[in-house]
DNA sequence: TAAAATTAGGTTACCGGTAACGTATGTCAA
DNA sequence: TTGACATACGTTACCGGTAACCTAATTTTA
């Protein structure tokens, strides 16, 4: 009873009368072989339909494997699902396999992930969030493998960050829309018990009202995920409660659309009753009848420089630990 | 110069007295030792912070891993994302890990995707799209792991599908949109050269009109990836060459929102002057100021589904080799 | 022309688990 | 009392690559 499953190194060197050694040089393109002997063992690999074992490979080297860890919240998001892309394709263009998990601002389900992940021997982890339980950061301490957090600036990143300060994004938010003339605003959101970026983008609009005497009037927070549904309820909640607002700040753009549909339904002129703010400028966004006023938030861009960032770490170059990629505020025709 | 890096099982078993099999038995939770035996090695597993591992324990046994592939167009649409979501979610919950890929309706792409895969010797590989490189067969066919299909269903999957009739939502939403009236009816697409689901809508749209002795009057089929945008633009040109449509099919929800806006923007009164089809239902779709007619597609229950029934024919189980989900078509109000 | 360097290999010893099988001890029924 | 069986381990031999080191032949350099 035989426990081969496929056929190895050893069956074409075998075939070719080399020693498998030798067959390893060539399939990993190195030196130290003429080209005959490439070309026999190449020839006799694709005759029996040799295919590369990472596992053996990985185990054998005793090194990281290829493969790296991508936890982000969830991929329902339009911003996460370019990210998740932008990440994907590029990792893969640098030779690394990416196994995904999410957390749903959950740092027990990003526990749980990353145990399994863990096994792998992962050559390195991109997460999104900055809620992790001890047992996490001591698994990614453990691990001693590169860590890239994302999506936030951390002034003090467990390993590396790419992101972008989403209380900035706030604040230039909130000066914007001062500068446009309104002073009785109130902002809708989503789960900011859990969700400490939405809440610093929060935060940092509030700092812009305060610069100029002021505050939020109302705000709603729900205890659901964003989304269009969660934006079109907490609007209404919010001018059940203050029906006396000018404006309202978002905490994302799918939760301002959803606002807007609120508006839109009760006769409410956007724009001309109430400004609208949204955050991510995701597609549907421009298209809309009147262009949301949100920020631009480079998903794919910070995908790409992460995983150029990892991969050139692993690789042994240094690296800068944190990098900034710029957002971008579009000014459009809803405040 | 040693290559270990991280504590092992011989480690453990050498501290506890034990040899490292009955460790091995023990991390496993299997029988064939004490319970003085197996607290007395817990707690060094612990003291020493072992982490498993599964390169070793899949390289030993010579079996598959624990990893399954998913490969989807892309994630930057609602739908794949939550079919990602529910994928990636299910299969973590029964102990595998999701390695992810995107082909973006380019085969190639999912060819080279699936050769850096393979190396892995995934326990089973899920794709969506039927389009596939010869080289890809011949891989999946090497490999001879669980294929499942996803997303459509084709009479004759390569090994298991779970789906539903994307010609059967095309039929459904040309009937209704008939019964309700509409004769001139156009149709806004993306891609069709490759992305065959799209492709079988339509038809089975077009189906339903020559039932009603109809046709499309007009037909716009952009090049790019479908989205928001792509159904402005679409709108635009459709209406160029077919101004007296009274109702537009699309390919999906993102580009009827598109083409509304783009209505909208003109004056054009959806439903009242044109009424509107979208697919998919995503969750923008119920909450615009007129609630998009469309069909619901159950990503999520088909994730689950096919995560599902993977694990069971991997623990082998029997598994019924084709499942269908049911689509239901969402009535709405824009027609 | 001799020494040094390069090329094209081969040999050996692992990496860290698991399957398969062996064995001592204890238990229980006939 | 004895044989059969279960329990609780230990031993051995791999899985399929790669790192490190070695060798013989050839080429280059001083």
């Amino acid at each position: 009873m035989t426990r081969k499953i496929s056929t190895n190194l050893q069956d074409i060197a075998r075939a070719t009368g080399v020693s498998k050694m030798t067959v390893s040089r060539v399939m990993r393109g190195g030196t130290g072989f003429s080209t005959a002997t490439r070309d026999k063992v190449m020839a006799e690999a694709q005759r029996q339909n040799y295919l590369p074992n990472r596992i053996a490979a990985t185990f054998g080297s005793a090194q990281a494997s290829t493969l790296a860890g991508l936890c982000v919240p969830r991929f329902t998001s339009s911003l996460f699902g370019h990210l998740t892309e932008s990440i994907q394709s590029n990792l893969g263009r640098l030779g690394y396999q990416t196994v995904i998990g999410s957390h749903e601002q959950n740092p027990l389900d990003e526990e749980l992930w990353l145990k399994s992940l863990a096994a792998w021997r992962p050559a390195g982890i991109l997460l999104v969030g900055t809620r992790h339980t001890p047992t996490t950061l001591d698994l990614l301490k453990n691990l001693s493998v590169p860590v890239i957090e994302l999506w936030d600036l951390t002034t003090d990143p467990l390993d590396m960050a790419v992101g972008f300060s989403h209380h900035g994004c706030g604040l230039t938010m909130g000066r914007f829309v001062i500068s446009q003339g309104r002073r009785k605003i109130g902002y809708v959101g989503a789960l900011a018990a859990v969700n400490a970026m939405g809440r610093a983008r929060q935060a940092g609009f509030e700092a812009a009202l305060k610069e100029a005497g002021r505050h939020f009037i109302a705000q709603e927070v729900l205890h659901d995920q964003p989304g269009f549904y969660a934006g079109f309820i907490g609007t209404e909640t919010l001018l059940a409660r203050a029906p006396q607002l000018d404006a309202i700040y978002y905490h994302d753009d799918e939760m301002a659309i959803g606002g807007m549909a609120y508006l839109r339904k009760h006769g409410i002129k956007v724009k001309h009753d109430i400004g609208i703010a949204g955050w991510g400028a995701m597609e549907a966004a421009a298209i809309l009848p009147e262009r949301l006023t949100t920020t631009d938030v480079p998903a794919a861009v910070l995908g790409k420089a992460a995983a150029e960032m990892l991969v050139t770490r692993l690789h042994g170059y240094p690296v800068e630990d944190i990098k900034i990629v710029p957002t971008r505020l579009i000014s459009g025709n809803t405040i």
